[in-house]
RNA sequence: GCCGCAUUCGUCUAGAGGCCCAGGACACCGCCCUCUCAAGGCGGAGAUCACCGGUUCGAAUCCGGUAUGCGGUACCA
């Protein structure tokens, strides 16, 4: 479609997803897509809840969900109101469990027409037929049973006390769309199954038929929507028209594959977007991915805000096949965006990472900002995710540090050469006053104590940095030493020396 | 089984008949930088554009078929 196109007709778009587990990434890629298109083309974006799955909807998961499209940066023009507030919006409500009346008049008006009727086959019968048909190598399909039931046999169900479904006649034909990614599909309708079941036994509607009469109440103009659902297109169509409904244009998404390349599950990959905010993905990170998976700009720029995105969004760009999630290039992007907050919003988002490291026990004391803040020159380019930031400083703010005595030794070195380097680094540190404990004057002294030994000044560096951090990779040493302090790093440059001594039956 | 959709480096992708014996990015490998780890710079390897036929002077790009994969096929969403 052009852009021109686009533009002529009032855009509306929404996203309805199933309170039914926490919010899931391709909903989030699907939410993006959805918002990037009302943007782009200065349109309305629609939040929905698809709670009619009574069983496993959650007020938990509701809010998960809510919560995660609003950290996300996806906010929606219409859509639920928080609980005990009022929903926003012309087309209310928002939760489909609260829109049951007009499902009722719908399939009530479906019933007059004789567009829809009761079925009485219980769920026992409807399974062995089922089988039957499979067993026969037969497509599944309802027999039609019910579907022209007299008044008399009706009566005489009702009598039996068997509660009917309701299910719309599906009448032979081809159907056929533009979808706005795939082109022109055309779907028989006679591989549909047979007529569907719009409303249950029990009273509820099922999503096929709430989905339709509720993109018509609230004139849905676009469905974009995940591949998974192209083949259900066609009864989305034939219920607008027998709503007498305008029918929307479609677009279906490319699904997230797992790396065997089915469709994305919690089994094989983690789906959970609360989980990778937990791990220290930021929206901006997560956004710039989530859209480069099935979409590009069309050239080379891959670095993206939301903004800009939205700026260059079209379901031109869109790819047609699925794609596999690679978390590496995420965690890559992520730490690209990482590199580009500024340093005060930096320490905003590390917080409650450096607040959780402290719980875990890994610091002894929670930081404050401005200590936070002193570091984020010596850690912004080494977070692939916020959670990282703990490998990084926890040492720094730790009381005692546990120190693997073989880490002690470098390489090219043996125990008593690590002994002695630790001993002569004690004496040059202890040697620089508190007033000069920079890190020039630290490296040069320090490298000038290398050189009078004949060590290799990398080798002396690491026998410190492990007695001093614990660790073999940290952020530049010198500047861990001043971050350190002068005290904590003689004792710990004592406690190492200890350390090694007693492994190597040396006394003190 | 039936119906539908898809198919360019391991992965995400550029590509709309000649600019492509296919470009970028992640990952990988080297080198440089370097106190470690990163980051950054430079370079390398990696795709007979699923396959087969056709159209055309010329096809990754158009057409047909085949294969493979995936999705759908519920009184789930």
């Amino acid at each position: 479609m052009t852009s021109e196109a686009v533009a002529a007709a009032t855009v509306r778009v929404r996203i309805a997803p199933s309170p039914t587990g926490p919010l899931h990434i391709g909903t989030a890629r699907t939410a993006l897509f959805n918002y990037l298109f009302a943007r782009r083309y200065g349109g309305t974006f629609v939040l929905r809840l698809e709670d009619t799955d009574v069983e496993r909807s959650t007020a938990e998961f509701e809010a998960d969900i809510l919560a995660g499209l609003r950290w996300l940066g996806l906010g929606w023009d219409e859509g639920p109101g928080l609980p005990g507030e009022p929903d926003q919006g012309p087309f209310g409500p928002y939760r489909q469990m609260e829109r049951l009346a007009r499902y009722k008049s719908s399939s009530d008006r479906l019933l007059a027409e004789d567009k829809a009727y009761y079925c009485y086959c219980s769920a026992a019968e409807l399974d062995a037929e089922r089988k039957r048909l499979e067993a026969a190598h037969l497509p599944p399909r309802y027999s039609g049973r019910c579907a022209h039931l007299t008044a008399a046999e009706r009566a005489a169900f009702e009598a039996e006390g068997s509660r009917p479904a309701i299910r719309f006649r599906i009448e032979p034909g081809i159907v056929a769309f533009d979808d706005l990614v795939r082109g022109h599909v055309e779907i028989d309708a006679s591989a549909l199954g047979g007529d569907l079941v719009i409303v249950r036994a029990e009273g509820t509607p099922l999503y096929h038929f709430c989905v339709v009469v509720d993109d018509a109440a609230m004139h849905i103009s676009h469905v974009i929507r995940g591949e998974d659902h192209l083949s259900n297109t066609p009864k989305h169509i034939l219920l607008f028209r027998a709503l007498g409904e305008a029918v929307p244009l479609f677009a279906h998404l490319p699904l997230i594959l797992n790396p065997d390349r089915t469709k994305m599950s919690k089994r094989k990959t983690q789906t959970a977007v609360d989980d990778y905010i937990h791990e220290g993905f930021i929206r901006e990170g997560l956004v710039n991915y989530l859209a480069l998976l099935g979409w590009s700009t069309g050239s080379e720029d891959e670095i993206l805000g939301l903004d800009e995105i939205a700026a260059r969004f079209s379901l031109e760009h869109v790819q047609k096949a699925g794609a596999v999630f690679d978390r590496e290039r995420l965690e890559w992007l992520n730490g690209q965006w990482i590199r580009r907050l500024a340093p005060a919003e930096l320490v905003g988002r590390l917080r409650p990472f450096v607040q959780a490291e402290a719980a875990a026990g890994r610091m002894d004391r929670v930081p404050a900002d401005a200590e936070i803040e002193a570091l984020v020159p010596l850690v912004q380019e080494r977070l692939p995710v916020l959670g990282a930031i703990g490998d990084l400083v926890d040492f720094l703010f730790a009381d005692r540090l546990e120190v693997d005595p073989a880490l002690l030794v470098p390489k090219r070195w043996d125990a008593a050469t690590a002994l002695g380097g630790l001993r002569a680094a004690r004496e040059t540190v202890a040697g620089v006053d508190a007033g000069g404990f920079g890190s020039e004057a630290l490296e040069a002294d320090l490298r000038g104590l290398a050189e009078a030994h004949g060590w290799k000044a990398g080798d002396l560096f690491m026998a410190i940095r492990v007695a001093v951090t614990g660790r073999t990779a940290t952020p530049p040493l010198f500047q861990t030493l001043v971050a350190l302090g002068r005290e904590r790093v003689l004792v710990r440059l004592d406690s190492a020396i200890g350390g090694l001594a007693g492994q190597t039956g040396e006394g003190g």
